[in-house]
DNA sequence: TTGGAATGGACAA
DNA sequence: TGTCCCTTCCAAT
C-alpha cells in the first residue's frame, strides 16, 4: 500500500475536492452496503489521517433534516496493500488522478487516468465504476471510488480515538511525538527493522521508509532496540519527519541526497532510493554490494558495509 | 491461462 | 509462527 505520506495526501484531496458538500455514497460493488447507506446525503465535514489510516468525517445529520451536531460519523479506511483511491471529475475539480494505487511495477507515480477528458462543469457525468468499487463518493464536481480495502467501515467518534489510541506517534502530524517513539522503540529487544513496521510503535513508515532511513541511519536492520543510543533513535525520528513530510509535498518517496544521487539510465531506481528494492546491486554511498533479507515475511534492504551487522547475542 | 508479487495487517494456534 | 483477506497486472507458461 502507499505508506502514510499518500494517506495524508489523501486527506488533503478529500478536504479540497469535496469539503462541506454533501456527497452520495453507494457501494458499486455491495459489500459496503449497509455503511454507505449511513453517510449517503451527508456532508463531508472534516478529513484526518493517522498513520496508513484515513479518516473522513461527515455531520451525523443530513443536510436539511436538523443540525449537524457535534458527532461526526466517522469513514474508516485502510488500503492494506493492495486498496487505491480513483478521481475524477470536472475541468473544476483538480484534474483526474489516482492516489493511493498498487503500485506494481517500483517506481510507479500518481498518475492521471488515460482517456478521460475534463468535461465543463454541468457537463460532467461520473463514469462507470471501473473494477469491484467498494465506495463510490460522489460530490459536485467529481468522483472518488475506492477499490481492494483492507478495512472500510463506518466509525463512532469514540471508536475513532480508540483506533488512533493503539497507533504510534506519526511522523507527518503535528502531534506526532519523538519523544513517544523513542520510549516504545528504545530499550526493545526486537530489531530496530522490525520496530519501525510495527504501527504501534510509530505509524506511517512503511517498506521503503523502512529500509532507506535505516541505511540513512547507518542501523542495521537487526540491531536490536535496546542497542540503539536514544540520541539515534531521535535522529531516525527526525529524518523520517522530514523524508515523510517531503512524500506528502510531492507524493514520492525519495530518500537519495542530491549527492549520491547517480544518472544511470540503465537503472533509474538509482537516483530514488539507496537500498531498497536494489539487491546485489551497488550501494550509492560505498559501492558494497546491498543486501536482502526476510524480516517477518518482509522483505528488508540494506549495505553490508554501512550498516554494520550487530553482534551476535546468545 | 496461470501465478506471483506488490509500499499490510488481523487473527489463530 | 502460519494463514487468510483484499485487487491488479505483468511475467511466465
Amino acid at each position: 500500500m502507499p505508506e502514510g505520506h499518500s494517506i495524508h495526501r489523501l486527506a488533503h484531496a478529500f478536504a479540497e475536492l469535496f469539503g462541506g458538500q454533501a456527497l452520495a455514497v453507494s457501494s458499486p460493488q455491495g459489500r459496503f452496503a449497509d455503511g454507505a447507506a449511513l453517510l449517503d446525503g451527508h456532508r463531508l465535514v472534516r478529513t484526518d489521517a493517522h498513520g496508513k489510516h484515513l479518516f473522513l468525517g461527515f455531520a451525523a445529520g443530513r443536510v436539511g433534516e436538523g443540525p449537524d451536531g457535534a458527532d461526526l460519523r466517522w469513514l474508516r479506511v485502510h488500503l492494506g496493500l493492495y486498496g487505491s483511491w480513483t478521481f475524477s471529475g470536472d475541468s473544476t475539480f483538480s484534474g483526474p488522478h489516482a492516489i493511493g494505487a498498487p503500485r506494481r511495477r517500483v517506481g510507479e507515480e500518481e498518475q492521471a487516468v488515460a482517456g478521460i477528458d475534463a468535461a465543463a462543469p454541468g457537463e460532467w457525468t461520473p463514469p462507470a465504476p471501473r473494477g469491484a468499487v467498494r465506495v463510490r463518493l460522489l460530490g459536485t464536481h467529481g468522483v472518488a471510488d475506492l477499490t481492494g480495502a483492507a478495512a472500510c467501515e463506518v466509525v463512532t467518534p469514540a471508536e475513532k480515538v480508540a483506533v488512533q489510541g493503539r497507533l504510534g506517534p506519526d511522523p507527518i502530524r503535528a502531534d506526532g511525538d519523538g519523544e513517544e517513539f523513542v520510549r516504545r522503540a528504545g530499550g526493545r529487544r526486537r530489531a530496530i527493522g522490525e520496530l519501525l513496521m510495527d504501527q504501534e510503535v510509530i505509524s506511517g513508515v512503511g517498506n521503503i521508509y523502512r529500509s532507506e532511513s535505516l541505511h540513512r541511519a547507518r542501523l542495521h536492520p537487526r540491531r536490536l532496540g535496546r542497542d540503539v543510543p536514544l540520541a539515534r533513535l531521535r535522529a531516525l525520528w527526525g529524518d523520517l519527519a522530514t523524508l515523510m513530510a517531503d512524500g506528502v509535498a510531492t507524493g514520492r518517496i525519495v530518500t537519495v541526497d542530491a549527492e549520491h544521487a547517480l544518472d544511470d539510465a540503465a537503472d533509474p531506481e538509482a537516483a530514488r532510493w539507496y537500498v531498497y528494492h536494489r539487491t546485489g546491486r551497488p550501494c550509492l554511498v560505498c559501492g558494497a554490494r546491498v543486501s536482502e533479507t526476510d524480516m517477518q515475511g518482509r522483505r528488508v534492504f540494506w549495505c553490508s558495509r554501512c550498516q554494520r551487522a550487530p553482534r551476535r547475542r546468545t
